[in-house]
DNA sequence: AAGTAGCT
DNA sequence: ACAT
């Protein structure tokens, strides 16, 4: 790998440190920006790398088919989800948590190694997630601001990747209230929420229905990594 | 409330 | 701010 050059310089809230080099398997890191402590990669991925983490869900959305949950107090999500690896995230009336199985009640299928990879390329841990939510975000769906706290260690990282149509992520703070960011995630993005960003609250305001060609349908597609137990 | 409604 |  050719050693990376990097630079820094101030735009607004956001700290941008641009670094170029392949991390692996031929993924090239363009840029990064620090916008409220979420490192965001922008892109990781080429539309060869996409294409192959399209390709790659297909046989896991066959034996794990999007569901749309419910939620505590009884409304429904937008957002279309299901899981890969040992645990999966449902919700429903009684509240957030990991499962070993798919509300049909079949094993979680495993997280792809294209996936994987991603992972450790921008952690550069050696343990691997538990689970990879994949949530399908189609026309008008949306997300509020929450934060990802159903993990029994926050010193992991939560690693992030976008495909498919673009998404206005929200960032907020450790608590409700106050100012908050947003930012344009587009189709090969990838964001690694760590540190003193793990539990910032963050959401999804909405979507550019079809704006990206990737998903023929349209629709953006989110792979959120993350270290359960 | 990872939900919606409604107001500023 | 609401309320399963």
């Amino acid at each position: 790998m050719p050693p990376a050059t990097a630079r820094s310089r101030p735009v607004s809230r956001i700290t941008a440190v641009f670094d170029r080099g392949v991390v692996k398997n031929g993924l090239t890191v363009m840029m990064k920006l620090r916008l409220r402590g979420f490192e965001l990669t922008k892109p990781l991925l080429d539309m060869d790398g996409q294409q192959r983490l399209i390709e790659c869900l297909r046989p896991v959305l066959r034996a794990a088919p999007l569901f749309s949950p419910e939620v505590p107090g009884g409304g429904k999500m937008s957002v279309r989800m299901t899981s890969a690896g040992a645990y999966g995230w449902v919700s429903d009336r009684d509240g957030y948590r990991y499962e070993e199985r798919h509300p049909a009640g079949q094993r979680w299928p495993e997280i792809p190694t294209e996936i994987l990879d991603i992972w450790h390329a921008t952690t550069g841990l050696e343990r691997r997630p538990d689970c990879c939510l994949i949530n399908y975000y189609g026309e008008g769906a949306r997300m509020g601001l929450h934060q990802d706290k159903d993990e029994a260690d926050f010193t992991y990282p939560v690693v992030s990747i976008s495909l498919g149509d673009d998404g206005l992520l929200r960032i907020g703070n450790q608590t409700r209230g106050g100012k908050t960011d947003t930012v344009w995630l587009n189709s090969g993005d990838v964001v690694v929420m760590g540190g003193d960003a793990r539990l910032t609250y963050h959401g999804v305001d909405r979507i550019r229905f079809k704006s990206s060609r990737l998903l023929p349908k349209g629709g953006r597609i989110n792979l959120t990594l993350r270290v359960v137990t």
